[in-house]
Formats: structure tokens, sequence, C-alpha cells
RNA sequence: UGGCUCGUAGCUCAGUGGUAGAGCACUACCUUGACAUGGUAGGGGUCGCUGGUUCGAAACCAGUCGAGCCAACCA
């Protein structure tokens, strides 16, 4: 079968230069008005559903955002292109504390539950009411607002962001379903998420416990394992003596004398020399006078400071597990404000051998916070030598500006530790891209130390919807909770009864008292599977498109997010949530460093849009693989920028040539269609590979030196029918025609705009976009030319001559246009053989005249050389 | 301390057993009827280092140095 006979078109209808500004623009109205990327919920064709990653809304976009989001948009087209049923939505995650965070200082407001609800109130930001500097210098304080009012303030503001970041991705061409966008404050993800929590109860995988926790002082919330990292800081050891009843000493070192107060044992390790004597005995705290018990544990460390140290609730996690296998006691002194809290010595909680002087000590430091209170023990204390700096790790939330300290408080847990093995199996099921990014899953699931507390002590969030009775007596009882039903779902206890109760009973004996609490932001996010698939509210969907084809990430969020939506589907389905996951590398500042909004490397990415162009971006984005950082590089955008103009003025040349009715005969042409028939075949495989970056290259590479820079000039003369027959002609305007609609799809992911301003040049009006097109595929090519009687090397040889002539002509620093009257050639017989084959072309393209061959066995096969050439006339001076 | 990744041209990166690659940058030349946001050519690398396997190693193995990430350690 032919390609259609049309007529060519003249250069002058074609645009000079193309406008990227206004193709962007006029394309993403066109896609969006046509509905080319909506989701064909009909059909028969596979689903390839992506679970895209909802960015924080923080106001803020840079070069990260589209470098990851363009890859993966690359594997929508692919798969779009190859007939699947793409669903891609996408989502915004604006629930949590970044967000509270920034509309903090966004409007100068802080959330005070128990403020009276203002209707109707809408504040400005406040930088349009006084500068940084009148609000520094004036110490105006955050204006207190309801939970109600300020999470309307918070909607406000991400209302506005989610409108930014929209207005980018559809710039940069990303083919997401707009008509599946989601946010996950939203009542449909707050559904979804208490039905998580009702389900997860039910299943026997939630509880509630009052327990050591990790905590924020600053934040005022508890925070998870996963949130946690590492920050090096400066300390010191500071050494001092507990007194031994019954007689003696010894000199224990800590890094935090202030909770010297909060002292419940002391540990050594049992084969310790120096101490295994004491074991068993009871040591007295000083200062406070405080008995406790002297316990050996082999996780002691004998050369770590004094090989003997204190136990405290709770210094670090060793604490909290040493106080759980000795069964120590509990005192806690460190406040939810991170300050000491009041307490008195000489009770039962804090035993004293003397009291009088204990408080009196306890006195200073109480209502202090952590640091203050370790200046004052310090000075109080007689060090056996000056404090011994150390540079050590310490703990903080991601988040955070102070360390994490651990609290006893009453929080919701989601029981994972006895599960690891399962969630490292659920894990092996996913295919992982690259494959070496599993062993971080691997890693973190073998090493998780705590299950996950999904609680969270702040305000901007998805509630847990639980309330607690209260009894006659007005005590709320935690140990029975009321849940909702799945039909009230979303509900907020802090404003909704429960069924069975009156809002008047709120807090009355024999009422009930609603949760305050909100989930962890991870619990809502670990659910976007879920979410788009609609779960119990759309089951139909869901059934079809669970566990989904893709989720894209970055590898830092393995441990949380991808870790925390394996598990969900696991807990909820016994599923894994998605069948592959393509994880993105970071994009590195010019040094190296990662880039982010507090490093203050960041670049935004719409200037660049403005300077290259969309698709010279996704170029630059598209170029990189799958989980490898890259540094960020203008210089790949302006390549791509080069290859989108090269694909218009190579089009342009095509289409003004038209297409004669007629086939592919030639023996060039042949050769062409058979390379790049080998080239499809190629991309097809790596595209379903998703290594969509060497796909690109691949593409690129045939493009420039197999098309643009050689055979266009080689066919050029036959093109325009001043060489070669009519059947000659026909079989150039063929080929050109075909090996472009073949190259336009292939460049289709990458370069939306671009290929589509192509498409639209040679399209017939019925047909649809070039992103509903078929992918190039094998078919098409026994199709258009039956069998395939290319010989590549054909195309090789005409190359090599070709490139070979205008070497000399370089070297003799003339032009490549300038005649040539007669050149020698040395050349093997057998490459002759072939070459005469397409010397016509090669002739015609370096403007030789005459040609005499020098046949040469020793020459190398596939090569030549020019022995003489002769110029028309003497080469320009 | 453990796990993973990386080390190739001035820069950004391809290349997993067979004569070291691309683009940018650099140099020279050329306005030729798709294209000067162009074209034709050119120079430039002991593939971090040391051993080993192999007829043959940038690639595979062992070790080593350096960089990054994830975790462990946190008294």
């Amino acid at each position: 079968m032919q390609f259609p006979e049309r007529s060519g078109r003249s250069l002058e209808s074609f645009p000079k230069a193309p406008d990227f500004a206004e193709l962007e623009k006029h394309w993403g109205a066109e896609w969006l008005k046509k509905g080319t990327y909506t989701y064909p919920s009909q059909g028969d064709a596979p689903i390839f559903s992506i679970d895209t990653p909802p960015p924080t809304v923080s106001g803020s976009l840079h070069v990260g955002h589209i470098f990851s989001y363009t890859q993966t948009d690359i594997l929508a087209r692919f798969a779009r292109m190859k007939g699947m049923r793409v669903h891609y939505p996408q989502g915004w995650d604006d629930n949590g504390l970044p967000t509270e965070r920034r509309v903090q200082n966004y409007f100068h407001i802080r959330c005070e539950p128990g403020t009276p609800y203002e209707p109707g109130l809408n504040l400005p930001p406040i930088s349009e009411v006084m500068t940084d500097k009148e609000l520094a210098e004036k110490k105006v304080p955050q204006r207190a607002l309801s939970r109600r009012n300020f999470v309307e303030h918070c909607l406000r503001l991400t209302t506005q962001d989610e409108k930014q970041f929209k207005d980018l991705f559809t710039r940069v061409g990303l083919s997401a379903d707009w008509e599946l966008e989601y946010v996950t404050i939203g009542k449909h993800a707050q559904r979804i998420a208490q039905w998580s929590f009702l389900d997860l109860m039910q299943k026997g995988h939630a509880y509630q416990v009052e327990a050591p926790t990790l905590w924020d002082c600053d934040f005022r919330t508890a925070v998870a394992q996963a949130e946690l990292e590492d920050r090096d800081m400066p300390g010191a050891f500071h050494e001092f003596d507990f007194e031994v009843e019954g007689g003696g000493s010894f000199t224990i070192a800590t890094t935090r004398p202030e909770l010297l107060a909060a002292c419940v044992g002391v540990a050594c390790h049992p084969d310790d020399e120096r101490y295994k004597h004491l074991i068993g005995k009871t040591a007295v705290t000083p200062l406070f006078s405080a008995p406790v018990r002297i316990f050996g544990s082999t996780h002691v460390v004998p050369d770590k400071g004094t090989g003997i140290l204190m136990v405290c609730t709770f210094g670090d996690q060793t604490d909290v597990q040493w106080w759980r296998e000795e069964k120590l006691p509990l005192r806690q002194i460190v406040g939810r404000d991170g300050r000491l809290m009041s307490i008195q010595f000489g009770t039962k909680e804090f035993p004293s051998k003397n009291p009088e002087a204990a408080n009196e000590v306890y006195a200073l430091i109480e209502k202090k916070n952590v640091k203050q209170a370790q200046k004052i023990i310090v000075e109080r204390l007689a060090l056996k030598s000056a404090p011994r700096p150390i540079q050590h790790p310490v703990k903080f939330y991601e988040k955070g500006d102070r360390p994490v300290e651990i609290l006893t408080t009453r929080q919701w847990f989601v029981r994972l530790l006895d599960k690891k093995e399962k969630l490292l199996q659920f894990g092996e099921k996913i295919q992982w891209h690259p494959e070496f990014m599993k062993a971080r899953f691997r890693n973190w699931t073998e090493n998780l130390g705590l299950d996950w507390c999904v609680s969270r002590q702040r305000f901007f969030g998805v509630p847990i919807p639980v309330w607690y009775p209260i009894d006659a007596a007005g005590n709320q009882r935690f140990e029975a909770p009321i849940f909702p039903t799945k039909e009230q779902l979303p509900v907020d206890p802090s404003e909704d009864a429960p069924l069975g109760y009156q809002e008047s009973q709120r807090g009355q004996p024999g009422g009930f008292v609603g949760e305050l609490d909100v989930f962890d932001t991870w619990f809502t996010s670990s659910l976007t599977p879920q979410l788009v698939t609609g779960w119990e509210w759309n089951q139909k969907r869901h059934q079809e498109m669970f566990p989904m084809t893709l989720r894209p990430q970055s590898h830092e969020i393995i441990r949380t997010w991808a870790f925390y939506t394996i598990a969900k589907a696991m807990l909820h389905e016994e599923k894994i949530p998605w069948n592959h996951i393509a994880v993105s590398g970071w994009v590195l500042d010019p040094d190296r460093k990662k880039m982010s909004k507090s490093k203050g490397n960041v670049v935004t990415p719409i200037q660049f849009i403005e300077e290259h162009g969309a698709d010279a971006v996704r170029y630059w984005a598209g170029s990189a693989r799958y989980g490898v950082d890259t540094a960020f590089d203008p210089a790949v955008m302006k390549v791509g920028r080069r290859l989108a103009m090269k694909l218009f003025n190579a089009s342009k040349f095509v289409l003004s040539r038209g297409c004669p009715a007629g086939v592919p005969t030639c023996a060039l042409d042949l050769a062409l269609l058979a390379k790049l028939r080998v080239l499809v075949k190629r991309v097809r495989e790596l595209s379903d590979q998703y290594e969509t970056a060497q796909a690109l290259s691949e593409t690129e590479k045939f493009f420039w030196s197999q098309f643009t820079d050689t055979y266009l000039e080689l066919v050029k003369m036959r093109a325009w029918g001043e060489q070669g027959t009519a059947l000659d002609h026909a079989s150039a305007g063929q080929t050109l025609h075909f090996a472009l609609s073949i190259l336009v799809r292939m460049f289709a992911p990458f370069l939306p705009y671009t290929t589509e301003t192509v498409w639209d040049w040679m399209k017939r009006d019925s047909e649809p976009s070039v992103h509903l097109a078929a992918f190039p595929s094998q078919g098409e090519f026994q199709t258009f030319m039956g069998v395939d009687a290319g010989r590549p090397e054909l195309l090789d040889v005409a190359i090599v001559a070709l490139t070979t002539i205008n070497q000399q002509k370089t070297e003799s620093k003339t032009s490549v246009a300038r005649p040539v009257s007669r050149i020698v050639i040395a050349i093997h017989p057998e490459t002759l053989n072939d070459l005469l084959l397409v010397w016509a072309e090669v002739a015609s393209a370096t403007k030789v005249r005459s040609v005499e061959w020098d046949k040469n066995p020793s020459m190398e096969p596939g090569t030549l050389k020019v022995t003489a050439v002769e110029y028309d006339a003497a080469p320009i001076a």
C-alpha cells in the first residue's frame, strides 16, 4: 500500500521560524478542547494507569518537578500511542505541615483551637499589610484563628498555588487528564483515608497506645521514624559521680545532663570487670538523690564514655528499649513544649533520699527549655573534668529546628513490625526501574524499628474519625472509641457528633469527646492508588485498575511514600499497589549538590521554558535515565531546541516536495527504510523496558546521521525530479513522506508541540492528533512496502562516499557546493559494486561530473580514498 | 560500620567482552534552492588506581582511593 498521493506545498506557506510560546499556547488549548488526553473509560484495550505523585503545594516550583514529571509524561505518551488506555491523573498534596507552615507565614496567623469561629473572615496576605522589616521590628504576634478559619485560609492559598502548578504542568505539555485532578485534603481523599483507618481497625492492624513517641517540640506533634533525619551537632560528654548505696561510687558520662532528674537506672556491660560487681545494687543520683537500679546489658559499649551510663526517660531510643526490657519506672520531665514540667520530688513517682534539696535544684530548671536546663544543671554538678566536646549525629524531625524528644503520649499506630517478611515479599513482586532501587526498599524494611505512628497533633489534615465516650464521672474512655459508619464519611469528630449522641453532649458526663488529632500526611498519600481508582466508591474501576500499572517517584521517598503505599495495599487487599515503580533521579546544581529550597540553589523552570521552549526543556528531562542524578545543564536544552528546529526544517523540505503516487524502488530509498525499520523495532523494545532516554538517543542519532545530514542531501535531486525517471522521483517522494511520518511519531512522546505542528501540516483532516496516532510498528512497514528488500549497507557506503568527498573539499578549503570536474577514488572492488548502485545520488549531492575508479583489493572494504581531484575553476582565494 | 550508586574528552553524559563515543565548548573553512536558532571538517581521553580472569577488559572478579545517597551508631 502506498503512502497517499499529495502535492507539494510551497515553502512560503510554512512559517519562517516557529514561535514556540505561541505553539504551546495553541496546542495546549486545542488538546484540552478536544479531550486528547481524556481517559477512554470504555474499550477493550489494556489500561496503563499511573499513580502520579501529587506534589506538595508549597508555593514554589523548581526544575526538579519538570524533570521527573516529564519523564512520566513520556512513558504515558508512549503507552497511549501503543494503543493503551492511559489513565493519567494529577493530584496536589495540600494536606500537611509544609502547607500549614506556609499558610502561617503567608497570612501571619496560627491555629488556636478554642478561638471562636469568625464567619467570612478573609485576611489579606501579610505582605500586603506590612513589610518584613516592620513585622520584625514591631514583633507583631501571629493572629490566632479557630481551626475552621485556619483551614479556610489553608484552602484559599493552596487553591491559588495549585493553579500555578497546573499552568506550569500544562505548559510543559504533561498529558495528564485534568478531569481526574484531585487534592489530598478534598472530601474524596478524606473519605478514602478515613475508610482506610476503619478498615485497618477492623482487620486489627491499627491500635492506640500511651507510649514513648518521637515528638517535635516546636510543631508540638508526634512524628514517625521515616520523617527523621540525622544532623551532625556539637555536644559534650559530661562526667560526674553517682554514689552507690552501701558505699562506693562510679563516674558516668552523658551528653544530656539535664535529664538527670529523669534518670531511672544505670547500665554497664555484664562482663565489665570495673563495674560488674555493682550490678543489682542501687545507685543514688547526684543533686536529686534518687535511688536507681544498676543493671547489666550487652548493649553497653565498655569503651564508650566511662563504660557505665544513666538511663533516662527518655534520652534516646536505647533508653526506651532498656526501659521496656528492665521494666524501669517512668519519670518524664520534658513536656510537650520542650520545657521541663512541674514535678515534685519525694513522691512515689519521683523518689528522693533528700526531697528538699532535690526540689530546690529542680525549681531552678522548672519551665526552662532543655538547653537552659542543661546549663543550670552543669553549673550545680561536681564535674570530674571539663566537658569534653564531641560532634555527634542527633535525630531531628526533617522539617524541625530542634532535636526530637521522646515523650509518652497517647497516639494511634499501624502495626508493621510483625509484617516485615511479608512486606519484603510484596516489594519483590513489583518491578523496580532501575532494579537496584529495590535495595533501598529492602534496606529500609529490614531495619524498621517502630510501628507507624499515624496521629499528628496538627490542624490542617484529615481528622482521625473517632470519638470517645465520657463516663458519668467525667472521664474520657479512650479504650472504648466510637467509630463512624462508612456512610457517614467523611467526618470531623470535632464538629460532627457520633451516631446516637447529640452535639449538646459534647464534653458532658455521659456524652462524648471528639478526637482532635489528624492523620500523618503519608497516611493519606499512601492511598493515592485507591484514591484515583475510587476504591469502595467506584468498585468497577477499582477492580479493573488495581494494581495500577506504574508509580513514578523519586528515591528519597522510597522509605515513606513507596513503603507506606505498599504496606496499605497489602493490609487492605493483600495486593501490590502497582506492577512497576520507576524511580527518577535528582536534579543537581552544577556543583553536584541536590537542588533544594533550603540551600537556595533552586532554579525556577519557567524562565527556561520561555527561553528554550517547552520541547527543549522536555528534551533535557527525557535525556536522563531513570534513577540517575543529573547536573542541571541548560546546554542540553539548547540541543533540544536545535533538534526541534531541525525537525521543522526537514519537514518543510519533505512536505514542499509532494508525494507522487508510486512505490519505493530505488536502492538508496530501500536501504533507508530497512534501517528505519530496525530502529522502530529497537525503540519499541526500549520504551517497553522504560529505557526512554536510550530510545530518544537512538532516534535522534538516526535522525541526524542517517536522515537530515545525509539521506536528504543524497535524495534531493531525485526529489526535485531533476534526476532519474518518474518512477525514481515517486520512489523518493514516497520514501520521504513515509519516513517523516515514522520519525515524527517517534519523537512525539518527547517533543509534543513540534511533532503536533508537523503532524498538522501533513495529516488529513480526519486524522487525529499525533499523540493519538499509532506508534510506528513493523506491521506498518509490511503494509507500506511488503517484504523488506533494502540493503542497509548501501546507505552506509553512500554516506561514507559523501563524507569522504566533502572532507576532500574542506581540506581544499573550498565550498562543498563547488562542482568537481574530475575525481579519482581508490576503493575495494566489492565496495565499488555496492557504491555504484547509489553513485548517481552521491555524485549529484557532491556535484561530481566525472569519476575514475582505482579498484584496489588491498583497501579496507567499506572505505574509500580520494587520490586526485580537480574543480571546475580555481579555488576561491 | 554496613548496603547501594557513581568515577570515561575542558563540561554534561552514552557505552557490560572485540579498533574509545555523542553533544556542548574549542579550531579551520563554507551563505549550497529545508535550515546561519545553519552546514562541512578538525584537534582533544593511559576509561580513578593496583592486581587477577581472558586470545582480548572501559566493561567481569578481588582489592584500593575518591564522591554521593540510604541506614546503623547517638549513653
